[in-house]
DNA sequence: ACCTGAACACCGTTCAAGT
DNA sequence: ACCTGAACACCGTTCAAGT
């Protein structure tokens, strides 16, 4: 609530830094085979670290969840700024849209964070969310100036659907993921057909 | 995966029958303050009973997340019974699938336990999202049948705009509830305008 | 600055003893 | 048939002691 939120930094010494690696990497192998809520304590012990290096670095789930999303989620942002003003919006933002979903269901867990940390400053997630939106804003006000999209179209109402596609495919066990219709069903729903 | 999911049963002895449902009440109070997660040694003790004594009635979480929700999802599956046949029938699916939304998101995590039901089997709440699944399929075959909506939504499809807009609630605090809207895209999404 | 691991707390789950 | 609550297990979190 209070935008004071910790976010987790990348030791300057080199076993720290090692530590923090280690720790990174084993969280991301957890969190895709177990979801967000994988056990920390196996994250600490698969990264050859004690339970305490692990708090010092990551001193809450939260923070470890946004520096294990960080760099995917930096990269969501930077390719919605290539692809700002391209020749055809509604392909851009399309596009972008099936990337947003695809980042946000990483793991079991994921969007559901993301979607809490986009209304709460109180949230180490809550600076990335931001440039989510800012950047899912501008792709859909182009989309809409061209007239490819529903005017009346809000980004809050745009990132909701996102995560619910994401949440969809969170949700689909393997095989069944219903996730590219839905986006597909939204996407036809939102769009205005070319005259 | 095996149909064989345990089923809470009111038990017939006068004492047990009070525990269960003071149990069931003071669940279903958890549940919606603190959601699918509450704390099962809290529910027993505002309930007044034991710990072993809720574990007798209800061995496993789904199995009482299944007892508490059972009422409220009959009555929806009543309800598409009433609805079928109606006037309109792209009408009758849009209420339903409102009252469902509500329904699906009566507390925190519910909607995601509903969706990993529907297509396992070995889960309690089963046998309630098989008679959902096909209460929605029968008012969606007549809207199509009416041609009032797109002819190649499928059920399942269904379920997961009905099971995102859920989610979309659930995830809402307080306020900033998009469901309805998110609802109304979808729902004018999959519709075909009267020509 | 950083690491370790024992210690504490909390909660889910089982089960022997009881009515 | 049903109830009780102690006992065990597991895991999150903290912190004193160490390098």
């Amino acid at each position: 609530m209070d935008g004071k939120a910790y976010i987790a930094q990348r030791p300057k010494r080199a076993d720290g830094r090692r530590n923090y690696d280690a720790i990174l990497a084993a969280a991301r192998k957890a969190f895709e085979s177990t979801g967000a809520d994988a056990s920390l304590e196996d994250i600490a012990s698969q990264a050859g670290v004690a339970i305490g290096t692990l708090y010092r670095h990551f001193p809450t789930r939260a923070s470890l969840v946004e520096a294990a999303t960080r760099d995917g989620l930096e990269n969501l942002v930077a390719h919605a700024e290539r692809l700002s003003g391209a020749a055809d919006p509604l392909d851009a933002l399309t596009a972008w849209m099936r990337e947003a979903v695809a980042h946000f269901s990483t793991f079991r867990g994921l969007v559901g964070i993301l979607a809490q940390s986009m209304y709460d400053e109180g949230t180490p997630s809550h600076t990335m969310c931001n440039a989510m939106h800012r950047s899912g804003a501008d792709l859909l006000r182009a989309a809409q100036a061209a007239g490819s999209v529903r005017p009346d179209l809000t980004p809050d109402e745009l990132f909701d659907l996102l995560s619910g596609a994401a949440w969809v495919r969170e949700q689909a066990a393997g095989d069944r993921d219903g996730s590219p219709r839905f986006l597909q069903l939204v996407l036809e729903g939102i769009t205005i057909p070319r005259a």
